[in-house]
Formats: C-alpha cells, structure tokens, sequence
RNA sequence: GGCGGGGUAGCCAAGUGGUAAGGCAGGGCUCUGCAAAAGCUCUAUCGCCGGUUCGAUUCCGGCCCUCGCCUCCA
C-alpha cells in the first residue's frame, strides 16, 4: 500500500509519487492567509488540513519542504491602512502574529518558509517581465499589467486545467473592479496594478511605474523561488481553485520555466468548506467564528483541531458548538486510556505496537481518510480498555501500545500531557483517602468539593486515587 | 444556466454487490461509600422512483433536496 491523493487536475485519486528520483524529498506549497483580520475558523479548516498533509507525509518517511505564504498587500489590506491612518507593516504585522498564535493554538507545526509577498516583489518584477517578453503580459491603458488569456492559449498553453468553465460565456460582471475595466478580455487578471491615489503610501516601483503586485502573482513568485518552478503539491480551499490557482498555473507556466513536460505543481489538493451549524458562516447569523472566539468560550485548541480533522478534507463539513462538546469527550477518553498505558507501562520501553499503526496508515493512505483512521484509534482504545480492566496488560504491551499512540499522534497532533498536579493539592488528596479509611465521608466529599473549586477532580481507581484536571 | 461536492441512526460521519465502521448524545446493566473512569448492552431496511442482478445502501437511468465555485472569499 502507498498513499494516494485526489488530484483536482485529473479529478481522480491518484498514486503519489514525487518528482524527487529517489521518492523522499516533497515539495508543498499552501496558500497562506490575507492577514487583513483575524482568521476565522473557516480558514483554518484549510490551514489544519495543509498540516495534517505535511504530518502524515512526514509520518511516512518524506523529507518535506512546506511553504505557506502570509499575503500582506491587497486591496482590503490597503483600504484599512487607509482608513486607520497606519502603515502596512504595522497592520499587517499585527494580523500575522495573531495568526501565528493561533496556528499554534491548533497545534500546528511551523511550515518551514513562511514567505511575505512583500518580501518577493523583485521575484515578482521577474516573473512578470519574462511574461512580459515572451508577450503574454500587456500593459493596458490604465498602465496596469494584465495577463492575456488568449496568448497563452496562443503558446499552446491550457487555460482551464482545474475548474471547467465556459469563458465564451463569461461577461463583465458587477464583481469585477473598476481598475481592471481596460483590460483587452475578461478573462484577463492582473499581474501588476498601476498606484492610483487610494493606495497611499503602498507601492513599490516597476519597470512599468509604481504600482503593486495582482493577487496571483505573489505564490507563483514564492513558490518557484522556493520549492523550484515545478513541486509536488499545492493546497489550498476550494474558493481557490479559480481563479487563483489557474491564474497561478498560467502565470508559471506561462513563463515556461519548466523542464521539458513538467507542470508547475503535480497534485493540487482542495480542501472543502466549513459550514458553522449548517449555514455559512456569516457575521448576520451569527455563526462566524475566530478561532479567539472560540478559545474565549473555554473550548481548546485541539478541540477545535480534532473537530476539524474528524471528516473528510474533501467534504464541506458541519462544525457545530455540539460537536465541539463531543470532541472533547473523545479526546478525554483517549487521553485517559493513554494515561492508563502509562501507569501500566512505568518505565518499560518498547516499539509501537504495530496492528493499529497499520490500521490507520491504511486508512490514512486512501486519499486521506481521516474517519477512518479515527475508527482505528477509537477501536484500538477500546481493546486497551478491555486488556485494563481483566488485568492482562503488562507493562510491555503498556509501553507498545503507548508508543503506538505517540507515534499515530504526531499526525493527529491532539494528545496532551499529562499536568502534574501541584503539591498542595496532593496533600489534601492524601487527607482524603485518610478520612476515607477512618470512614469520615462527609470530610472526604468536603476534600473533593475543595479539589473541584480548584479545577480538578480525584478519580478512585484499582492502583489509588488519582488526581485529573477538570 | 454551466461545473463540482453531498443526501447513511437524535447529531457528526466511514464503508461495501450479499442485509451497515467509529465518535457524540440517550436507555439498561456491571463496578462504586460518593463520584468518575471503564466494560457489557440497546437504538438505521443507507433521499425518492424505476432498471440490471439470485441479491443493491453500494452499479445504471430519472427525479427531488442541499451546498460550493463561475474573476481577488480558505
């Protein structure tokens, strides 16, 4: 068994192979937030899904090169610049680190470049003069750049890899801003957007005039500088299929950077959409979340990321309060069966055990199929459970089984350590059981009220009382 | 209208040509000074109608419903 992937390009579910000769080294590029707010919950369905990618391919011995941008300059970026009297760094640095914050929230692991589209505007000049010169770019009255749809075409090139649309069709609709009316087609985007008064101080110099980048450009800039003009894989939410990851493709190939026959990226995966208690989110309803809000309702970050990782990536998924209940409740049981491991297992190492490993490779391996992989770790716990309870875990298995779990955690990510309780509270545990010996049950319930105001509870068990967080 | 996802128990959600994983919630039992944890156990004819088949939730056709994209929204 290996891993497969669905492919947006092909449609299809496909055997993953990298382009590296010897299979280990993978290139991975994710589109990064637009740091303009906050990012609300449904931008890290995207984000969570990208790191469950890098760790389970990680998990399967690849060397992987994981590129997420950070795109600071845009028009909405701009307008509140505008309006807020700042500068771009200072706003859009403000936006960043909470985003890096919270990535961190949700227990994912640092990509390993982490490029500003501000950072690449010479890559980006690059890149659109060499459209320029191989004639596929034009500068259009408004003195912008633009991209033409029809001379790629020209060059023999698809426009149209991921998304199937009828641009015949296609008309100039409400959407499509004042600034881009000069372009020759619609199809065309723009490459480099000429300064007009709103832009303020935000511009940099061109060889066409000062202006700043279109939006596509930037991860096609980043990604070839970074991970080289063709890479294995690109992810990013649906919404971005088109147009951003087919002007992306345009504008690379275009270029035509590339080795003979190979494409810019091999596998484009895309992540389905979150619907916030069955409707899109929307502030009106009431349902748009950040992830702030929901940490400030006491869930925890690997509540929300166990949620957002319990259904398929592909499937637009319904994140409820409900569900976030339930996630926790699961991820308690898992965590309590892995203590109880621990407690059987003392000091005794051992290799993981490998039924359960398998179980969720397999499962994990079929284009990612998470549910099932939660299935075999949910199963698994319960045969632990049952080994627990008629005594037939010994500390060997304890320690395999453990180590099992740790090893299937640095995909999930949602384990958590054990917190050692503080001294002064062990104290009254111990005065607890005493009182409990003399029989005094009226002190003991006292202790374990205290004990709860404090936030932790005891559990009796078979080996003595235990202290846990609540 | 075009393109692409979906419709499986109260909720979330896998999966298969031979009568349906897992999680949450709920009921019962065991254990328990209390409590918790844990174990056992109960709860679904898989949107509708046809067709193919010995047999379909799974394949084919039609229909209904729902969601997303269709130019700067993950």
């Amino acid at each position: 068994m290996a891993l497969s992937l669905h492919n947006t390009i092909s449609r299809k579910v496909e055997p993953f192979i990298p382009f590296d000769p010897t299979g280990k080294k993978v290139g991975m590029y994710c589109c990064g937030p637009t740091v303009h707010d906050f990012a609300h919950i449904g931008n890290f369905r995207t984000f969570v899904f990208a790191d469950l990618v890098r760790r389970y391919l990680e998990f399967r011995g690849y060397q992987v090169n994981h590129v997420m941008n950070i795109t600071d300059v845009e028009d909405k970026i701009i307008r509140r610049v505008r309006e807020q009297s700042t500068t771009l760094a200072q706003y859009t640095t403000k936006y960043s680190n909470a985003f890096f914050e919270d990535l961190k929230t949700l227990n994912c692991v640092a990509p390993h470049h982490i490029p500003k589209a501000t950072d690449y505007i010479p890559e980006m000049i690059d890149l659109i003069s060499r459209l320029m010169e191989r004639g596929i770019a034009y500068q259009a009255p408004d003195q912008s750049i633009y991209f033409s749809i029809e001379k790629y075409q020209g060059c023999g090139c698809q426009y149209g890899q991921l998304v199937k649309l009828d641009f015949e069709e296609m008309r100039q609709g409400d959407r499509v801003s004042e600034d881009e009316y000069e372009k020759e087609c619609v199809a065309d985007f723009a490459l480099w957007k000429a300064r007009v008064p709103d832009d303020g101080e935000v511009y940099w110099p061109s060889p066409w005039g000062e202006g700043r980048p279109g939006w596509h450009i930037e991860c096609s800039a980043m990604s070839m500088k970074l991970l080289g003009t063709s890479f294995d894989l690109h992810l990013g939410g649906e919404d971005l299929a088109f147009p951003h990851h087919e002007d992306e493709i345009a504008q690379s190939e275009g270029a035509n950077l590339q080795e003979e026959g190979k494409p810019f990226v091999k596998y484009w995966l895309h992540g389905a959409h979150l619907l916030v208690e069955g409707k899109k989110m929307s502030k009106s309803l009431g349902n748009f979340f950040t992830l702030r809000d929901l940490t400030d309702q006491d869930y925890n970050g690997r509540e929300i990321r166990q949620l957002m990782i319990s259904a398929h990536y592909r499937e637009t998924f319904n994140f409820t309060l409900d569900g976030l209940a339930g996630a926790r409740t699961a991820l308690n049981r898992i965590n309590e069966c892995a203590t109880k491991l621990r407690e059987a297992a003392g000091n005794t190492q051992a290799n993981p055990a490998t039924e359960v490993v398998e179980k969720f490779t397999t499962a994990l391996d079929d284009n990612l199929n998470v549910s099932s992989a939660w299935a075999a770790v949910f199963d698994w716990v319960r045969d632990c459970n049952r080994k627990l309870v008629d005594n037939s875990m010994d500390p060997e298995t304890a320690a395999s089984e453990l180590a099992a779990w740790e090893h299937i955690d640095t995909v999930l990510g949602v384990g958590v350590d054990q917190e050692e309780a503080p001294a002064e509270l062990i104290e009254l545990m111990e005065e607890r059981t005493k009182a409990r010996k003399a029989k005094d049950f009226s002190r003991a319930d006292a202790i374990r009220e205290e004990l709860t105001s404090k936030g932790w509870t005891i559990e009796d068990t078979a080996e003595g009382p235990r202290l846990k967080r609540l």
